[in-house]
RNA sequence: CGCGGGGUGGAGCAGCCCGGUAGCUCGUCAGGCUCAUAACCUGAAGGUCAUAGGUUCAAAUCCUAUCCCCGCAC
């Protein structure tokens, strides 16, 4: 069977790995083009790209895969079936036609809840306790077309955008390695997405970041978890040398009451609209994450920069 | 050469501007108190102050270079 795959971030990689474990045959891997990010403006590039390359994999990096001799070269690989995993491009109908059996995506939700960019980011920004992955194949629309299978995970309070993404990725993994053969078998059966739950998973503006803490407890909490660890909600604290920058990674709800950004005891608990919430893992410029008690202990925060 | 913060006993920090006996909150170990304890008291061990040069009678502290970590921007 000879595969394309596309995929950009960590997320991606994991499917990819698994797509070889299964014997595929990989004959292209597609990725956004090395961009300079970082410090220092670096360039490098992205996760799949450097994975497929250690793979020994042929990577592809073009700008957009709108370009008709981009198309064209894709087209000349002769493919059977193609497998796109968070991509971060539009692909054009030629692509998506262009394999014998079609493209197919692996998306992290459960659709069509959350379609597009920032489907775990958005689940649990939103609450919400159950959430998975899903193998579609690709249609023009965003994220609209066919189920052919999902794996369903809860989401738990202690949840972080992080530790979601690990399991989701692993489970899109092993979601993958049964869908994909079932594909070819022509024993997988496709189910339109219901007209009903449609939401879209928008990406994340940095201006989304800032602790509004006037916001109840619990969606102070759930803002927290979800943008955790990147880009991290962050508000700022009145420190002896001017205004400190904190990023709140971890969090949990507690009792407590208090004007909104109101410091409530010396262990991070700060009060919100209604309720409280206390920072279980936090970040200030310049230093890496740590946990509430060493945190505390070469910290004191008094009071929150309103 | 995008802007900025940081590297100090096992952990987290202060000290650096205004050079001159290594400090704080914990942890660890020993002993004590207690019915008991993550509590309390007493004592102890443990540090090339990232690395390499330089200035100086003297450098964690001033100067130069290098390595590593992080925040913003991207």
């Amino acid at each position: 069977m000879r595969v394309a795959f596309f995929g950009t971030p960590d997320f991606s990689v994991a499917g990819l790995a698994a797509i070889v474990e299964a014997g595929f045959e990989v004959v292209c891997v597609y990725s956004q083009p090395p961009a300079p990010r970082g410090r220092g403006k670096k360039l490098s590039p992205s996760p799949v790209h450097a994975f497929a390359e250690a793979r020994g994999l042929a990577v592809r990096t073009p700008a957009t895969m709108r370009a008709p001799d981009e198309i064209a070269a894709f087209q000349a690989l002769n493919l059977d079936i193609a497998v796109v995993v968070a991509f971060g491009q539009i692909l054009p109908r030629e692509v998506l036609e262009a394999p014998r059996l079609g493209a197919f995506n692996l998306h992290a939700s459960l659709l069509p809840r959350w379609r597009g960019a920032a489907p775990i980011q958005r689940a649990i920004m939103a609450g919400d306790k159950l959430t998975g992955v899903a193998v579609m194949r690709m249609t023009e629309g965003l994220d609209e077309g066919p189920v052919l299978a999902e794996e369903r995970l809860r989401i738990d309070a202690v949840d972080t955008a992080g530790t979601l993404n690990d399991r989701l990725a692993a489970a899109g993994a092993r979601l993958m390695a049964t869908t994909l053969p079932a594909i070819v078998a022509g024993t997988a059966t496709e189910t339109p997405q219901p007209a009903d739950g449609i939401t879209y998973a928008k990406k994340i503006r940095p201006k989304e970041a800032r602790i509004d803490w006037r916001k109840p407890a619990a969606e102070v909490d759930c803002r927290i978890r979800g943008l955790s660890p990147s880009p991290g909600a962050w508000f700022e604290a009145v420190g002896d040398k001017g205004p400190v920058r904190i990023k709140a990674l971890l969090s949990r709800v507690e009792e407590g009451e208090g004007a909104p950004g109101q410091v409530l005891d010396d262990r991070l608990l700060i009060a919100c609209g209604t309720g409280a919430v206390r920072l279980l893992t936090a970040q200030r410029e310049g230093r890496g994450a740590q946990t509430l008690d060493d945190f505390v202990r070469g910290f004191r925060l008094e009071a929150i920069q309103r």
